[in-house]
DNA sequence: ACACCATTCAAACGTTCGTTTGAAACACGG
DNA sequence: CCGTGTTTCAAACGAACGTTTGAATGGTGT
């Protein structure tokens, strides 16, 4: 029943691009649809038209419309949670205690970076909101590490203030983030990358205010 | 070709409830499962099997369904933006200069009491984020005029800001609070009244921090 | 040259979609 | 009690959907 897939049975060391090629378009395609129009209102012959190549070729190489968002997912969100995963660690490595402003740029630096391309944070926006329930899941196993892990590093730097408190303020910033993300990206304008990049400056000094509220000493740490 | 609109023709004065009951009922599902599910993934069957109507019902009452996603949208964010307006017209008839948190007071706590009834914030953040093109225009007619008239309020009330930087912070403000409508309402929990406007209280002090930023005189105006 | 396997292709599958139709059911003033 | 206009209903429309099929295609090792 279910087609041969193309990475699982071939036994040689280098694959040849066979389908690589295909595989990329429709990717690609998948990819601006979905960001601009939403999972459910995108259809995968508007894929496989843009993409230029057959319909069939969408499950052939994705098993199912499902299967194609996953991938689509993985390629684009998850380098940058595993980036910022790379730089809390590296930063909890090297100082203590932790800023509230080291630790909210690497959360924001890696989406500012677009790895591995500027459409990954229009992308992540669309995702994060999609109404369709079979996302979810996809997305608690995208995000919930990375959440977790900059919740507890905040809660560190931010003694005194119960945890419940903080995971409301991370909260509120996340929700700041996702929303420019998604009124810069995608609809209208394809976001220049330099009104994107004073957005993202601007919601981290909003954010550390936040974070930090009745302890303006913690917020400007930094500027000493 | 078009189907007499019931609400058009009728001359007497006292409107009988003749399919009123159906109009209600077909609004009512049509919310829940465009909260739940979205626009597009969203059948006028299920609609009206929700509604226990037939499917002519919802073509006969609302035109399309587009029609039907419009009227939904009024029914419920149209009061909220209205009141909104309201108090933030009194705000400037009483007092001067307006403080932040007052302003951003008057522009949750329309949200928080929920009119006409609680599911209108789980609309409200559905509807802000749904991804069909043809929502935007719906939602720039419905929210454009409260925006600017805030963003001026913020701005005269934060004199010595530029007013560039007054619409981002704005901006992020906004996005919290639609983020949190997202998570805490719609899919899972039916959102507990209690931890809803717990958030909101939170996210009041976490946008007046964010608002004023640098200028804590104005964050504590309130609170002497 | 052959056999083998991954990939592409045109065509069709059954289902569901938004919408339309035309007649039945209903309310109500004359 | 009939005539008129509003509302409901079952049924069907054409179109578009995700998915499947089976044959053609192309390169690779032997």
């Amino acid at each position: 029943m279910e087609p041969a897939r193309p990475s699982a049975s071939a036994s040689s060391c280098t694959p040849p691009d066979n389908g690589a090629d295909t595989r990329l378009r429709i990717l690609d395609a998948a990819e601006s649809l979905f960001v601009a129009n939403g999972y459910a209102a995108t259809s995968l012959r508007a894929i496989a038209r843009d993409a230029d190549v057959n319909l069939a070729a969408t499950h052939y190489h994705f098993g199912s419309k499902e299967g194609l968002l996953s991938a689509v997912l993985k390629r684009q969100i998850q380098p940058i949670n595993d980036d910022r995963l790379r730089r809390i660690n590296e930063l909890e490595r090297s100082e203590r205690p932790l800023t509230i402003r080291s630790i909210l740029q690497a959360f924001f630096t890696p989406v500012v970076e677009g790895i591995p391309d500027t459409r990954a944070p229009a992308l992540m926006a669309r995702m994060f909101y999609e109404p369709d329930a079979l996302i979810r899941p996809l997305l608690e196993e995208t995000f919930g590490e990375v959440i977790s892990r900059f919740q507890a590093a905040l809660s560190d730097a931010l003694p005194g203030i119960p945890f419940d408190e903080v995971r409301w303020r991370f909260h509120f910033t996340v929700g700041s983030m996702v929303h420019l993300l998604h009124i810069n990206a995608p609809l209208g304008t394809p976001a220049s990358r330099e009104t994107f990049i004073t957005g993202m400056d601007r919601l981290l000094d909003y954010a550390v205010a936040g974070m930090t509220q009745a302890c303006p000493e913690n917020a400007r740490e930094l500027e000493d």
